[in-house]
DNA sequence: CTTTTTTCATTGACAGCGGAAAAGAACTGC
DNA sequence: GCAGTTCTTTTCCGCTGTCAATGAAAAAAG
């Protein structure tokens, strides 16, 4: 939330602005009286919110409409005009930075992946300034502005600060990273939590939408969960919430690298899978795809692992689900290629642990690709330039 | 939140009123510029909500002030006066009625407990309503007007609606409570989750007092948590949130009477240690006082009983810390008599499972005796009135 | 003993948000 | 063209919370 402009002083929107413009993002072409019922402001007060958002050009009058009403007058929709404004979002892994560029409405232009130079703090910064320019100027050539870059970073994540507090993969402690890019890049930089992030777009533009209580699980090399409750994402007290690889499922189960028995990632993240895959047919199984491979040609030693991953991520749902009750799991993430080997295991446990509550919950699977993530930051983006529009002018 | 009177129209407390409100309330005398601090208002904002609140008399200048400042004009701390207001909690279990009159404060005046009747809705109604008049008749005495009754019932409550959607010890299903005793009575009457009203009462008069992210655990018949997440209590997208009772912990761990094996419930909850005490010992032990009394002798085979439903405590704890990173959990519930013997095993399993988070969590032990839960009754109509009161003249 | 400094609280002017109600607009169907 | 319906805007207004200045009460300084 930190900008690369002098002073701080961040010109705020309106509540009420924001919120229309939220749920306009969300709910695509959308006429007024709708977003009034959504929102539960008054008709006249969404006019007025719309109104400055149209004349800056934010907001458009969708002409194209759709199904009419038969009778009464026809409703007006609006939608956000993505092509007025660019993000960039970047996510940061441990070896390589995925970066996009996307309009208004978060849809991707441009999807730029480079392997990281390094791990250090000035080496990735130099990366994120070498992808940056690569993807200003491709937003030069369409010809619009780019009004924000949004970081994404696993680990321990202040967005308000835009420091990262501690990022395991990438060794670093308390880099004031929005304030380092913003000066080197001079545009307005946020930073948050990678899984959070992509929460935050599923929230606005995927599986969540109009939801106020969800969860978003990812399997794959770790398994994390982001939360959506009372309609905020949530960060828990000190930065750090939804870490479900290592509850601990099984008092019994293999040992995790973090010391302990029976985490969630010891059996069911893309390692232990390789491993217990490895174990189980005595093969030098190379990777992943092989391990699925076997498989799908029906090993039932191998299947049986899968399974059992299944049902440690069954587990793990439905201690989720039974602990805050959300409206919907949405599971996703590269784990999600062997999500027929997983099904069975995961409704099995889920819908046995999930004791009276399973039946409200509804279980999503949503394939989101690497670049999803660096979407999810561009989401983040987003929603500080949302917050930052300056309004003027109304009647 | 359903009122007796014909009409549901309730008159709104202006936003900041019931948070100056609610801010005395928890934080005690409190300076009118510590209360701007902590709501974030101006502080001519507090000033105007502070006024009318004193002329209606729900607040007052706390004359006895406490240590003075050295230097600069000396504050005027406020404080809610209880006496202002009366309210009656009522918690319903499975067999007996724990009612409660409180202040305004939600100090406790007077406790009763009343054997159940039965448990049909019309008996437990008229329990309640026999409750509710010798309180009355108390209030009178004391010459104070009852302004609200809260009913706390566990299960699956509809508070906006004043329903009980389910109870599985009353076997209730769709009564809606609210109404029914509100008309019975002439009160306003608001129903809630027991749990979630205990969590309310500790957020605001308790352990949680100025914290926006924490947990409750509770642990005896049965194991519950309230939890409140940026800073309100969360009931789950349909009302069921906070069931830890059956987070699956260990795959091999005892049947469950929820059909599933190894559920914290299964290892940790009364019923199971008294059987498990049993199984150890091979003696016929009638009860859990007997139980303590053995492992309190230092009977190892007793100890180790308690040791591990201690363990299943720390798991599920861990769960949750992992997946909300809270500031604090607050552990309560009859089977805090046994906290000595369980302590090491929930310290063991806490730190160990909540990898890297268990450092910025703190765990505090809290004896809530029962009619604790029916002073969280009380709050919750305290919480209703807050939002009723109206509010006139200021200048 | 007066003046200054410091902190707490209040006042009054004021911008502007958002609601209520009514008017306007656009379309169908008769 | 008129009635009926639905969506949107307009006008008016109350009310809220902020700003900046002022008042109040004490200790410290001179």
């Amino acid at each position: 939330m930190r900008s690369a402009s002098p002073n701080e002083a961040v010109p705020a929107t309106t509540p009420a602005a924001s919120l229309v413009f939220t749920t306009v993002l969300s709910h695509g072409p959308i006429t007024r009286t709708e977003i009034a019922r959504r929102t539960k402001l008054s008709s006249a007060a969404v006019t007025k919110a719309v109104r400055p958002l149209m004349e800056i050009g934010y907001l458009v009058e969708d002409v194209g409409e759709g199904a009419r009403r038969a009778i009464g007058r026809p409703a007006n929709p609006v939608r956000v005009d993505g092509s007025r404004a660019l993000f960039v979002g970047i996510k940061v892994t441990g070896d390589a930075i995925i970066a996009v560029l996307a309009d208004l409405c978060c849809r991707i232009l441009t999807a730029r992946t480079v392997p990281l130079s390094g791990r250090r703090p000035a080496a990735v910064l130099a990366d994120i300034v070498a992808v940056l320019h690569d993807l200003l100027t491709e937003a030069d050539a369409i010809g619009g502005r780019v009004r924000g870059v949004g970081i994404a970073v696993s680990g321990d994540v202040d967005r308000a600060e835009g420091v990262v507090r501690y990022s395991p993969f990438l060794e670093w402690r308390d880099i004031p990273l929005a304030e380092i890019a913003g000066t080197a890049t001079g545009l307005s930089v946020t930073v948050d939590n990678d899984v959070r992030a992509l929460t935050r777009a599923e929230h606005w533009f995927g599986a969540g939408v109009g939801l106020s209580d969800f969860a978003l699980v990812t399997v794959g090399a770790g398994i994390g969960c982001g939360l959506v409750v009372h309609g905020r994402v949530v960060s828990g007290a000190h930065g750090v919430a939804g870490e479900i690889g290592h509850l601990p499922i099984d008092p019994q189960g293999p040992l995790c690298y973090c010391g302990n028995r029976g985490c969630v990632e010891a059996v069911a993240a893309d390692p232990a899978i390789l491993r217990d895959v490895r174990a189980a047919t005595g093969l030098p199984v190379a990777d992943l795809a092989e391990a699925l491979e076997l498989a799908r040609g029906a090993d039932p030693r191998v299947r049986a692992v899968y399974a059992r991953a299944g049902e440690a991520i069954g587990r793990a749902i439905a201690s989720v689900v039974n602990i805050l009750g959300p409206e919907r799991v949405i599971i996703s993430g590269e784990g999600l290629a062997a999500y027929d080997l997983f099904a069975a295991g995961i409704r099995d446990a889920f819908t046995r642990s999930a004791f009276g509550i399973a039946e409200q919950c509804d279980l999503t699977t949503r394939p989101l690709p690497f670049e999803e993530w660096a979407r999810g930051a561009a989401a983040t983006a987003i929603q500080s330039f949302i917050g930052s529009i300056t309004l003027r002018a109304t009647t």
